[in-house]
DNA sequence: TTTTTTGGTTGACGTGGGTCAACGAGCTTG
DNA sequence: CAAGCTCGTTGACCCACGTCAACCAAAAAA
């Protein structure tokens, strides 16, 4: 991922208050004085390879992680086998969460490629939200956000056709990837179209196909993993004027 | 709705301490040393009319809410006139999390039927969760569930076929039917099909469909609202093992 | 380099659930 | 107790997306 060289170059420390991600991450909004004392909350760092689990659904919860570098999805699996993506999640956010309600993880992190993550211990983060005056606030918009952004999910599967689904994640990754200093225009997605079929629920070649579309109509130029949105406004149209109901 | 009378009778306080959703609600696991600390939390109660709005997206968020009485749903809607439920809420649930990320109601939320809710104003809660050891976590505890719970439901709409949605959908109301002294096995839904199919991503005559279906196998009785599980092993056996595949 | 594997694209075809429409059963209102 | 709602049920038809399969490109392994 070329986006980590300048986050792997500056960030030798792990202390938040030396990191350029702050204001996507936990600490955002924060003033300096207060920020310097979360130096304490991130005790170690971890490295995670491709494909690797960050923790597992039942995993005991010790934990919340903020990715540092790479980025991974969450996934949730039935019994009998399927897989359902929760979300993509990028630098500077918050994984874990799902944990705390019983205690253990409910559903598993994986790496979409090679990342580093911040562990921020959960015991120490209650004690120190105690103490800190903005964290307390802080933490609590990170989840409200994450609640926020499910349901924007449960519209897309709810109530969208597949090239809307397929065009509203493509301007939300648009959008993230803006947000940490990338074009917003092209960028590489790093995971597969049947991961993004799992989050959107379509199949791969229902993705692929969507895809092509867009590609057709002008509105993207697709190849592999390599996306442009020649058309941003075309997509957000697509999205607004329901054309053929469901 | 007839479970409500014993709650109104008993309740006339709306001291947490005395009410008798404890363990259903924000203070669950609480010692009581702290719970009657929390009397101060709940400033005023607010009845909301049947079809009327507790809050609306986009409303300042000053509040969260704790449901003493009634049921609510909360929805999104689309530019174009497309309504998701995002979810339904029974009494001791908390409504209103979404608005603590951006300090404004992201969803609406619609009573159901007559009800009643504790109305906890935010800034004080987050006071009181600085002071009140039990208090932070158990906050914690009630979003960080809310994520799972959503996180179930984005399972639900994207790797489910509509009968699996339907049985999924009876057995988490029935659960909570239990969990709060009702029977488990016979029921009164509070939303009409259409309610149901946005909630399950589905057309209300796909619901009928499915209701009635349930009811010629065997699995279920249902006359309107009311609902009898007959066989909730089946139901719970007709999620497991997928038959289509999807 | 070639070989193998993994991921992506495309076509032909089938079907689950959406659409449209008619009708009936409860509520509500006068 | 009609009259007018709203809500739920059911049937006939259709289409968006899933399924199955062949094929290709890129990346990884050898």
């Amino acid at each position: 991922m070329r986006a980590t060289v300048p986050i792997t170059v500056n960030g030798l420390k792990s202390a938040c208050s030396q990191c350029n991600l702050v204001e996507l991450c936990l600490p955002f909004g924060m003033p300096d004085s207060e920020l310097s004392r979360l130096d304490e909350l991130v005790g170690a760092r971890r490295k995670v390879k491709r494909q690797q689990n960050l923790y597992r659904a039942g995993d005991p919860f010790e934990a919340i992680y903020a990715i540092r570098a790479g980025s991974f999805k969450t996934d949730v699996l039935l019994e009998d086998g399927r897989e359902q993506v929760t979300g993509f999640q990028m630098t500077g956010e918050i994984l874990g969460l799902d944990g705390i309600s019983t205690e253990a993880h409910s559903c598993n992190a994986v790496a979409l490629e090679d990342s580093e993550v911040c562990v921020i211990a959960y015991d120490k983060l209650e004690q120190l939200s105690h103490q800190i005056e903005g964290l307390q606030l802080q933490f609590h918009k990170v989840m409200s956000r994450e609640i926020v952004r499910d349901h924007g999910v449960m519209m897309l599967l709810g109530s969208m056709r597949a090239e809307e689904r397929l065009a509203a994640f493509l301007l939300n990754m648009s959008q993230r990837f803006n947000a940490r200093g990338f074009s917003s225009q092209e960028f590489n997605l790093r995971m597969t179209r049947e991961e993004i079929g799992s989050y959107l629920g379509l199949k791969l070649e229902t993705v692929s196909r969507a895809f092509s579309r867009f590609q057709e109509d002008g509105l993207i130029s697709v190849q592999q993993k390599h996306v442009q949105l020649l058309d941003p406004a075309g997509l957000k149209r697509l999205i607004q004027h329901q054309q053929g109901v469901r």
